[in-house]
RNA sequence: GGCGCCGUACCCAAGUGGCUAAGGGAGAGGUCUGCAAAACCUCCAUUCGGCGGUUCGAAUCCGCCCGGCGCCUCCA
């Protein structure tokens, strides 16, 4: 079963065959830290996430590269308008560093709050200003960019295949053009990998041609080639940067080097909120720190993981809150296989009712369909609902079966799509110590006591009461009651 | 204007030529239960925006129409 991957490229699933056995090399894009993350730029870093501990699950090593953008993303018109950065810095009398260093710290935040592993590489743009200038000495060597007042552009048309990641042609570009023509560029295509800085610009540098700032789109090439080679497996980003930026990179690199440059480019979808892509221009943003006030994380993963990463997905609360449902009634079978294992014991002649490995390899064969999530998250369930049969016709369970199931959902679940904790909230018989246990206990005992004794007021009162401060009581078919922390 | 995508039940969402259209949530009924919660069982789209066509057979392919969206400017 081989694992296929769709390429933006050939708009085509591909069979993924690694460029050096064993190993994965992957670049996706990462943010321009000028303002907090909002759960659209979510959606892409977790189902990046997701797709990184696949490939770990399945045994590859993985280097995995991620940008932060600290300079270069403009505003406006393509060559006018002013550094986003510079802006918000500008805005709130803050140095530039200060901004980019803030919002690179809240990103951080919010990534390790919803779950997502830290890239093994997070090169900032700044700190990769001497590897930008390099790539476009090269470029200008080779005839492919010009030098004009101290700016440097990119010629597009002495790189033919410009456009056959976008599927755009130059001459289409030319008519549809809604950028105020640059006097100083040849074509209107063409695009910036170094601009003068004027004298009031506040981020700026030293180089060959003038003191100024790189493009904003030779970051991505310098560092994705510097640490991952001149040839690599996979890029990835959001749909929207489809074009230009990944066609600029195309050009950049290949034109720089003269070889492939990336070997499959994937791409996720948006969020939409009332049917419209959220994006800060649009004004629809829900932010990834406002959203988890209101939400769990891992709710939250499972929302987007339900969907394909190549799908649109739409933002609501309802969606929302049945994701919360949907995750409750997951960690609860979890739940009860670590509860169940502790008086699990060998049965003789036992014959499992379940066949696990069927699960697994259904999950892998979702999985390996271009990240099939959705459908994987789907096997999850279904097994869930098979594991509730077993334990709940059976009243002795075989220690190694629920060893195992409960690993199914360990690595799975946790490890592999990050939407069930390490632990499971605890429940009175993974406890065996702790004062608030034993109060529970304690009133639990109280109130079987009055539960015998028919007074159901009292008992209901108890009840109520514990559920109030984030208690919640069950009681059982056999009489006993189990509890676990309202999420 | 150019390029492209989507429209599956109340909500989110898989499925893209062939058994009964995944899964979750919501909803209805039932088992259990003093009640509740959880769990389990049953039900919940004869139908996939509409109309034609291709085919033995289409939600899936083709055409037209209706509706929504993305990119072409920074964007995950």
């Amino acid at each position: 079963m081989s694992l296929m991957i769709y390429n933006t490229l050939n708009r085509k699933k591909e069979e993924f065959i690694p460029l050096h056995p064993g190993r994965v090399y992957i670049y996706v894009c990462g943010p321009t830290v000028y303002g907090h993350s909002h759960i659209g730029h979510a959606k892409s870093y977790i189902s990046f996430d997701a797709i990184i501990r696949y490939f770990r699950y399945l045994g590859y090593r993985v280097k995995y590269v991620q940008n932060i953008t600290d300079v270069g993303h403009l505003t406006d018109d393509a060559d006018e308008g002013e550094d986003k950065i510079i802006k918000k810095a500008r805005e709130e009398k803050l140095d530039p560093m200060e901004v980019a260093q803030y919002f690179t710290w809240s990103y951080f935040d919010d990534m390790a709050a919803l779950g997502v592993l830290r890239p093994d590489i997070s090169p900032h743009a700044t700190g990769h200003i001497p590897e930008q200038i390099e790539l476009i000495e090269t470029l200008l060597e080779k005839g492919f960019a010009y030098e004009v007042n101290g700016s440097v552009y990119f010629d597009v048309h002495r790189f033919p295949e410009y456009g056959k990641l976008s599927g755009r042609r130059v001459e289409e570009l030319e008519a549809g053009a809604r950028i105020d023509v640059n006097p100083e560029k040849r074509h209107p295509a063409d695009f910036a990998l170094w601009k003068k800085a004027d004298p009031s610009h506040l981020m700026k540098w030293r180089s060959p041609w003038s003191l100024g700032y790189p493009g904003w789109h030779i970051e991505c090439s310098a560092m994705s080639m510097k640490y991952l080679g001149e040839t690599f497996d996979i890029h990835g980003g959001g749909l929207d940067n489809v074009f230009p930026h990944h066609e600029c990179e195309i050009a950049q690199s290949e034109a720089a080097t003269g070889k492939p440059f990336v070997r499959y480019w994937m791409h996720n979808n948006m969020v939409s909120m009332a049917g419209e892509k959220m994006s800060k221009s649009a004004g629809n943003v829900l932010l990834i720190k406002d959203l988890l006030k209101q939400y769990s994380p891992l709710a939250f993963r499972l929302f987007i993981l339900s969907s394909h990463y190549r799908s649109r997905l739409e933002f609501s609360d309802e969606a929302m809150k049945g994701a919360e449902q949907g995750l409750e009634r997951l960690s609860g079978v979890v739940a009860r296989l670590q509860e169940v294992q502790s008086q699990a014991e060998e049965i003789d002649g036992f014959s499992p009712p379940i066949s696990i490995e069927e699960y697994y390899r259904r999950f892998e064969e979702a999985m390996n369909d271009d990240f099939n999530t959705p459908r994987a998250i789907a096997v999850l369930f279904d097994l869930a609902k098979e594991v509730n049969q077993y334990l709940t016709t059976n009243t002795k369970y075989h220690k190694p079966f629920v060893d195992e199931l409960h690993l199914f959902y360990r690595k799975l679940a946790t490890d592999v799509l990050g939407i069930l904790p390490e632990k499971i909230a605890p429940t009175a018989e993974a406890l065996s110590s702790g004062m608030v246990e034993k109060l529970v206990k304690v009133t639990i005992d109280v109130r079987a006591l009055l539960r015998k004794e028919k007074n159901w007021n009292l008992a209901d009162y108890i009840r109520d009461s514990l559920q109030e401060i984030g208690i919640i009581l069950e009681d059982r078919p056999d009489g006993s009651t189990g509890w676990k922390f309202k999420k």
